[in-house]
DNA sequence: TTGCTCCTCACGTCACGTGAGGTGGC
DNA sequence: TTGCTCCTCACGTCACGTGAGGTGGC
C-alpha cells in the first residue's frame, strides 16, 4: 500500500511555484480545504490536492474570477465546460489584442527613431509619408478611431504665410485613397521638401518652433511655403511642459 | 486660425471608450493635467490631450504600471524606448503563455468529453493511451513539471489482487520513451482492455468505485486483473465531497 | 536555547468602481 | 424649477503581499 505522502505549504509553494500567501488566501476564500495537522494546525497537502492547486492556478491565469471558480469547484461537472469554452473565447480576443499591441509598440518605436534621426540630421530631403491629408472632423467616429489606432495618421497642415494658420488633418498613405466626402487639405505634389522636427506646445500648437526653422532655411537661401507634419510622440520639455513632436515636411523653393 | 475646440470628460470618455472614473483617477494621480473651466472647475480637453489619453490607455493596456508611466511622462524622451522594448518583450512572453493556455483549455475540454463519454458508455474496449507508466517520484522536478503542464499524464496503477495496492505513476504515450532511470510500473502488452470511469475520493484514492466495477465485470464472465488509470479532472460529488475522475483500462480475461 | 516553519490577524497596495452630496448653466 | 453634467470625497472591491506576534518540534 502506497504511503500517502503529505506536503507542507513550503514544499507545495516551491513545487508549484505559487506564493505561500496566495495558497493561504485560496484556502481562506474556500477554493481549497487541505487537512490540518491536529497538533499545530499546519496545512498538509496530498498529491491530489497539489493537482487541484495546479488546476486553480491555471484557471486564475486565464482570469476566471475567484467567485466563479468557487462556484465551479463546488458544483458538479458540466459547468466547467461552459466556463472553459468562454475562457477559450476570451483567449482568442486577447490574442488579437496582443497582435495589435505588438504592432503599435513597433509603430511607437519607429516614431521614436524618427525623432532621434531628425534631431541629429535636420533639414534633410525626403518625400512626405502622406499621399493626402484631409481635414480632421471631430464628429467623424472614423477619424477618432484612426487616431487611436494609428497616432501617426494625425497631421498638421500649415498654410504658406502664417504660422498660426494651421489645421488638424488625417493623413492617408500612398496605398489608400481618402474618402471622397472629406475636405482635402493637402495632396502630394512635385515640390521639393525639406524634412525637419516640429516641436509644439501640447496645450497650444501655435506655440511652436516653426518660424525659427523657416528663418534658418531662409538664411540658407530657401523660401519655405506650406508645411505638413506627422505626429510622432509627446514628451516633457526642459521646463516640465508637455511637448508634441512632429516630423514635418516644408515645401521649399530655392531663391537665386 | 483654427478654433481650439475643448472636449468635456463625457465626450472624451465616449470618443476614447474610457470610463470617466478612470480619467479622473489618472488626473488625480498626475498622469494628465487638463485645463479647468474657471467658473465650475470642469475639465476641458484639447485634441492633443485626447491623443495623450489614448497613449496612456495604450500603455496601461500593456501593463506598464502607473508609477513608471508617471515617470516616463515627466521625463525627457529616450526612457520611452527602453520601456517600450521591455513591454515588447513581455508581450512575446504573453503570446507564448496564451498559446500554452489555449492548448491546455483544449486538453481540459477533451478530458471532460472523455468523462461524459465514459459515463454514457461504460465497459467499452480500447487501447490505453499510455505506452508505459513509470513510478511517480516526488523528488523529481521533471515529474512535477509534467503533472502541472499536462495533468493527463498523471496515472494510477492498481495491482491484480488488491484495490488498495495502487501506485502513483507518470504516463508516457507511444511517441515517447520513458527515461531509462525511472522505475517502470506498467508497459503496454497484448491483453484485452475494458475501459471505464474510475471515481476516487480526492483526499484518499483508496476510497473508489473499482471493486464495484470489478464485480460487475465478473458477473459478465470477465476476470479483471491489473488496472491503469489516467487522470481526467476533479469535481464535487453529490454530498459535497471532492472527487477525482480517471479514465481507466482494466486488463480482462474471459472466464469460460 | 536557537533556528526554522508554520499559524492568524491586521493592514497595505494597485487601479480603479460606486455612490452620496453639492454646484452650474440652460 | 427641472434635468443634465460635472465636481469632490469617502468608501468598496479584487486578489493578493507584508509584517507583527506567537506556536511547535528538533
Amino acid at each position: 500500500m502506497e504511503k500517502q505522502k503529505r506536503y507542507s505549504i513550503k514544499e507545495i509553494s516551491a513545487l508549484l511555484d505559487l506564493p505561500k500567501a496566495t495558497i493561504r488566501y485560496w484556502d481562506q476564500e474556500g477554493l481549497i480545504a487541505p487537512l490540518r495537522n491536529t497538533r499545530n494546525g499546519y496545512r498538509e497537502f496530498t498529491l491530489a490536492e497539489a493537482m487541484d492547486l495546479s488546476n486553480i492556478s491555471f484557471y486564475r491565469s486565464i482570469d476566471i474570477p475567484m467567485k466563479e471558480l468557487r462556484q465551479m469547484l463546488h458544483s458538479p461537472i458540466g459547468m466547467q465546460k461552459d466556463l472553459l469554452q468562454a475562457a477559450g473565447g476570451r483567449l482568442l480576443v486577447k490574442q488579437q489584442q496582443l497582435k495589435q499591441q505588438a504592432d503599435r509598440i513597433q509603430m511607437q518605436l519607429q516614431a521614436l527613431s524618427e525623432l532621434q534621426r531628425l534631431r541629429e540630421h535636420p533639414f534633410g530631403t525626403s518625400e512626405p509619408v502622406f499621399f493626402a491629408v484631409t481635414s480632421f472632423c471631430e464628429e467623424k467616429e472614423a477619424h477618432w478611431k484612426r487616431l487611436i489606432e494609428k497616432p501617426g495618421s494625425f497631421a498638421l497642415v500649415f498654410a504658406e504665410g502664417d504660422d498660426f494658420d494651421y489645421q488638424y488633418g488625417i493623413g492617408y498613405e500612398a496605398c489608400e485613397e481618402p474618402p471622397a466626402d472629406e475636405k482635402l487639405l493637402w495632396r502630394s505634389n512635385k515640390r521639393d521638401y525639406v524634412e525637419d522636427l516640429l516641436i509644439a506646445d501640447n496645450r497650444d500648437e501655435r506655440k511652436n518652433n516653426l518660424s525659427g526653422r523657416r528663418r534658418l532655411l531662409w538664411e540658407q537661401g530657401r523660401k519655405s511655403q506650406a508645411v505638413i507634419a506627422q505626429y510622432l510622440t509627446s514628451g516633457t520639455g526642459e521646463r516640465g511642459e508637455l511637448l508634441d513632436y512632429y516630423r514635418m515636411w516644408i515645401e521649399c523653393e530655392d531663391v537665386l
